[in-house]
DNA sequence: AGGTCTTAGTTCACGACCTGGAGGAAGAGC
DNA sequence: GCTCTTCCTCCAGGTCGTGAACTAAGACCT
């Protein structure tokens, strides 16, 4: 409930913000139709324009002819306004890109690492930063910020939980914070591949929506109401460790029949040698697609991917049923391997586990963008600070 | 993502609405106290306030000493200013309540029914708004709404669909409407429940929760950022369906391994059967007392309520994973009789399944308000839309 | 009784804001 | 060159919240 008060200012800050964050959503508009999709005035929307413009952050693309009249001006925000970056933090890599505002790649720094150590990864993050500003020419002062990506539990945009790189509460911001200018604002990997996913992928348009990620675990990001929910203190859409199968497989969380103990590729191929399958000893990944290359020959491979098929179709409609989204939108290495042989048999499981109604209302997708985007989504988290702060930039002094 | 302008009146509406929020919800308050609450100027709060005491909505409640200077004057929402009704549409029952603002019952109207055809229904719950307006005096002019419960899926406040009541698509809001000059919202039944529990009982204070409600059935309302969340087209909450053993036991709605199937009153009645157990031929709720007050003496009963509570708890898991409510409330006739018995074993097996960080940040209760709030929930939604207005009401002509 | 202190609430000038309407700018068509 | 259309800007007018000064009302001390 908000209970917040209004003044004056924040009117302005507010109308600042609905018209950044149209034009930069929908791209090129004239003032007219802005205040049109804004619902403001003309006579505000050419004020806050002109302020806009006089600032730098919004600047006139090109012009139209209109039949008959004088042409409208086209509006764009200006990509080289300030630039953001974004960093994705893995087992085994740590990448950091640089993007303008149209969030095109200016420069890319990726570093493998050995050690997930809290100290050596803030030390990976930083050099990386370094190095994406030195290669890019972009002068520090006009980055926005850095949005760091970590498979893990991040509460509060600070503290960071993650059992794959064996943290415990490591204050991840704060040590970023003392090696750099640039502000930091850490978030969970899913959540901000999610983000990309809505923005530039699959989720465009949508306002409820879950973004499924399937690789060697399984998680979820969920977005309500047009933005990412994140519960009290923010560890929301652990989809993985839903129990599916009551009493069923370990799970290495410790729980019994979590959706991961079935789903994840570690699991399904853990499934497959079991039932007899051979493994090959290659990486996760290559033994992931043998399996599903070997379902016309072996009816192992064929009975194993068709089960994960199966409880892969009950997790999502168990957020079709919980949710009710319009749109879910599976991703992951491993779902985006399963999504491109059997996403028809799975939107088919589906109904089939999940009522009619909700079921109806929705559309399973698969991801557009790939696994790299993680770094791109982690770089919004700068400009969704900017859109809602209305193109006002913090001063950093 | 919210692009909308705002002008100056939205300012004063929105100040006005905060005011006026948070005098409902905090009870008696000074001008001053007011100020600090919503960080209005002391000017503006003096401002608003008399401008809502001239208008009715607030007024004065005497005053409180102050030590050594002026004593403040306490504020509440005058809670004969309007007054709201509820209604709740159950399989056997209509029920029709009023009230004042402070939800004081006023007058109250049953009716057993024995055929839920929808006009059936409708007749019913406008005699009984007729009979609470007649009973209790109040001017139907001052009645702010009328919210009517439904035990079914309720799309964009108007169409229903009810399996218990054999609806399909029915325009209730609009039935109701031409009987009657108060203005008319509908809303699923459960959700409403959830709404009462959350202003004035076990959900009081919290943000982000869950009401789990199991009775012959099971249902949810999910609560984020302090109002309910209903999905896309409003129909989130379905947890009763949720699979949580896969292949497990068929439910009713057709699909298997729901969490109905083995938690609601009738399927636990179902299994003891099963099991060797002898239902008694009385009631559900009697038959699932009986049930309970068995599990000393008999092994089969002992095992089926030790499983169900086991159910019960992957299921909760899965919202506390998934959602990350601060809190769980549980309640539902048979939620009740479970958790009156076993809710710390319950709490502890949600912790076998859930994940260590968000099982440690939600705590688990039970519903204080009981069954009969079904109609109270209701009559919150005209409430609601008064404290969301800033306490303006639309005229009526 | 009277003065002083403390806290609560009110009044008013001010600056910030959006809006409607008038007016200017820029092109098309004749 | 005139008119028409469309886009954009400027200005007067009205609304709003705020800070500072002011009034109200009681306690406490002498």
């Amino acid at each position: 409930m908000d209970v917040r008060r209004t003044t004056v200012r924040d009117m302005r800050r507010s109308n600042r913000s609905a018209l950044l964050t149209t034009i930069y959503r929908e791209g090129l508009l004239s003032r007219h139709e802005l205040g049109h999709r804004t619902s403001l005035s003309a006579a505000s929307v050419s004020n806050l324009v002109s302020e806009l413009i006089a600032e730098g952050v919004v600047e006139e693309a090109g012009s139209v002819d209109s039949e008959g009249g004088r042409p409208r001006i086209l509006l764009r925000v200006s990509p080289a306004f300030r630039y953001v970056a974004g960093a994705e933090v893995g087992e085994t890599r740590v990448r950091v890109e640089l993007f303008d505002l149209a969030m095109n790649v200016l420069a890319r720094a990726d570093h493998q690492i050995d050690t997930t150590s809290p100290t050596v990864v803030v030390k990976h993050v930083l050099e990386g930063l370094a190095a994406v500003i030195a290669s890019s020419g972009v002068r520090s002062e006009l980055i926005l910020g850095l949005g760091v990506a970590v498979a893990g539990v991040v509460e509060g945009n600070e503290v960071v939980d993650a059992q794959t790189l064996g943290w415990d509460a490591v204050p991840l911001r704060r040590m970023l914070a003392e090696g750099t200018e640039v502000p930091i604002q850490v978030d969970n990997g899913a959540n901000m591949l999610g983000q990309a996913e809505m923005w530039f992928g699959a989720g465009r348009g949508a306002t409820d929506a879950v973004v499924a990620l399937i690789g060697s675990g399984v998680g979820a990001a969920l977005v309500a109401d047009g933005s990412s929910y994140r519960g009290t203190r923010s560890s929301a859409g652990e989809w993985g460790h839903m129990t599916i199968a009551y009493g069923g497989r370990r799970c290495r969380c410790g729980a019994a029949g979590c959706l991961e103990a079935y789903v994840g590729a570690e699991a399904v191929l853990e499934r497959y040698r079991e039932a007899g399958g051979v493994v090959p000893a290659a990486d996760e990944e290559t033994a992931f697609v043998e399996l599903l290359d070997a379902v016309g020959t072996s009816e192992v491979a064929a009975r194993i991917v068709d089960d994960t098929v199966g409880y892969l179709a009950a997790g999502v409609a168990n957020l079709v049923n919980l949710v009710n989204p319009e749109r879910i939108v599976l991703g992951g290495w491993a779902g985006l391997l399963l999504g491109e042989r059997y996403l028809p048999r799975l939107r088919e499981a589906v109904g089939e586990h999940a009522l009619r109604q909700p079921y109806a209302q929705v559309t399973i997708e698969l991801c557009e963008l790939g696994r790299d985007a993680v770094a791109l989504g982690a770089a919004t988290l700068p400009v969704l600070r900017l859109l809602r702060d209305g193109g006002v930039v913090p001063s950093r002094s």
